[in-house]
DNA sequence: TTGTTGACTCTGA
DNA sequence: CTCAGAGCCAACA
């Protein structure tokens, strides 16, 4: 049912997105690293995303704590963080010591 | 099959 | 801090 199906390595990196918490954010690299895949890569997979997919792609963003910018909806991804509780500073960057997330059990 | 593209990151200046 | 160039690899035509 529902369209075509993505690619495995697509998938691992949606069930990893999946797996941040709400308020907290990972970068493009992050995720790249964790799913065997490079930072481009994984920027594709959040474009490929369909609409009503419940992967939280808004929690995505690149190395710099800044949202990536494309033909908008950086504002949609901006508006979805704050209602999290992530705060933007006056240049529209994320805190990424305090709101980075370290990934799924970093002592394990 | 080849060539182009892209929601990135790294390094050097 | 910012800017420019190179590298990167999967998806698509």
């Amino acid at each position: 049912m529902s369209g075509p199906v993505p690619s495995p390595l697509y998938r691992r990196i949606y069930r990893w997105v999946r797996a941040v918490p709400r308020g907290q954010v990972v970068t493009y690299g992050q995720v790249g690293r964790a799913v065997g895949a490079t930072p481009r890569i994984v920027g594709f997979a959040m474009g490929a995303l369909d609409r009503g997919s419940d992967v939280p792609w808004h929690r995505v963003i690149n190395r710099l704590g800044r949202i990536s910018p494309r033909g908008g909806g950086e504002g949609r991804q901006k508006a979805l963080l704050e209602a999290e509780g992530v705060a933007f500073d006056g240049a529209g960057r994320i805190d990424l010591s305090r709101f980075g997330w370290a990934g799924p059990n970093p002592f394990d």
